[in-house]
DNA sequence: ACCTGAACACCGTTCAAGT
DNA sequence: ACCTGAACACCGTTCAAGT
């Protein structure tokens, strides 16, 4: 009986496309139009192909969104990620860590919807650099002395504040700050309106806060490390 | 020359439907089928109409799903908005407020991204029960002392972290306690991993942490009260 | 293996036409 | 004034067919 050895048929027009370059082309596509402009059609127009072959290389369209967010998130953190890490003191590295959250929304405000859902996302949807981002955070809170249920409480606690109230204070955009502005007034707070009186009073007032919360979680969670168990529980 | 008086004229087969009807159908779609299933075609469906008559009520469709996100928060708050006025201790209340919105996305895991939406919704679309549960907490924020800027920041920091953390844990439902199971493995943190090895250790931390993120914030809040001005600034 | 092209089942939305 | 019904411009997705 003669073995017929089989040879894997090969695609000749053109070289093959991998997940790498339809990723690219996305990120491209979201920074010059937006993610609004990322659809299964308009990314195969930009990379010369049917919109159809995109699904022999993401077996559904959210995996490529997914995708294609990591790889933003990631080229803004690269440069300030280096600087995060050599922050000698824990504290100050995890607020650094923090704030590098907030201003990547600040700088992409449509992407803070598939944030949320990255956070969520199974893990066959590859997020390194978030990944990277959240073991900085865990290990400096280690260092802080926070061990067992108390790190995983503590770690919780402060993706919740940042990833939450990173994305709260941009959802809505472009009319987030003058949508806020019209609730405040409509609420009728006279007591809130001395302060908030301006969408440039919103967008400090959202900042402010974020810093605030962020020192006020910080603290508390590197205080819960020096806390004694209560023998009464 | 003879002025005619001008009649309005008059639909005559069957009773003209308010906005409430659709709002009202709506919720019922959602409460039995979900969030996905709330399409203009569904809704008309359902109310026994064609799915383009609801354009003459709300020109836009995304108006009706913020007011049926609405109606539903309302009737989940209706029951504990009482007790939480009730509340004697100011700080207690807002604590009270803040765990009534975490249960709230815990009982309708698909209203989430609505929520943070509906945050930053332009005034067209009524928030009666959100606008209510907000003066509630900035009332006691002010009863706790707190004035002006302080004010706005204090109130900014506990909406931030209770919205967005109460979104952030239960985004990607129904999937979202696997999915963040894997990610904790997948990160390799074994420091992480004593306390995190099933999805019923996800919830639990998940629920933890927003109650320590919760009391640490009010706390701090309440306390940037009697913080007198520094001198140096 | 990789890509094409037609087709499918949706979606929100518009608009002339009915009552 | 309110609703119908056809139509439009999309969307993600499938699948047989090409190379």
């Amino acid at each position: 009986m003669i073995r017929r050895v089989e040879v894997a048929p090969c695609y000749v027009r053109g070289v093959a496309r991998s997940r790498e370059d339809f990723v690219q082309a996305g990120v491209l596509l979201v920074q010059e139009q937006g993610f609004g402009a990322l659809t299964s059609r308009s990314l195969g127009e930009a990379m010369g192909i049917h919109s159809t072959a995109i699904y022999r290389h993401f077996p559904q369209w959210d995996q490529l969104v997914l995708a294609v967010t990591d790889a933003i998130v990631g080229g803004l953190l690269a440069e300030g990620s280096a600087a995060i890490i050599s922050v000698s003191d824990p504290r100050e590295r995890i607020l650094a860590a923090m704030v590098a959250v907030r201003r990547l929304t600040h700088a992409h405000p449509d992407l803070v919807d598939n944030l949320l859902r990255l956070a969520a996302a199974p893990i066959t949807t590859a997020t390194p650099v978030i990944d990277a981002l959240s073991r900085t955070v865990i290990d400096s809170l280690r260092e802080l002395g926070l061990r067992g249920e108390r790190l995983a409480v503590g770690y919780q606690a402060l993706e919740g504040f940042t990833v939450g109230a990173a994305a709260l204070d941009f959802s809505g955009h472009p009319h987030h700050l003058e949508n806020r502005l019209g609730r405040r007034r409509s609420a009728g707070n006279a007591a809130m309106l001395e302060a908030v009186q301006s969408t440039d009073d919103v967008d400090r007032v959202n900042e402010t806060a974020f810093l605030f919360g962020a020192h006020a979680l910080v603290e508390a969670v590197a205080a819960s490390a020096r806390e004694v168990c209560d023998p009464s529980d």
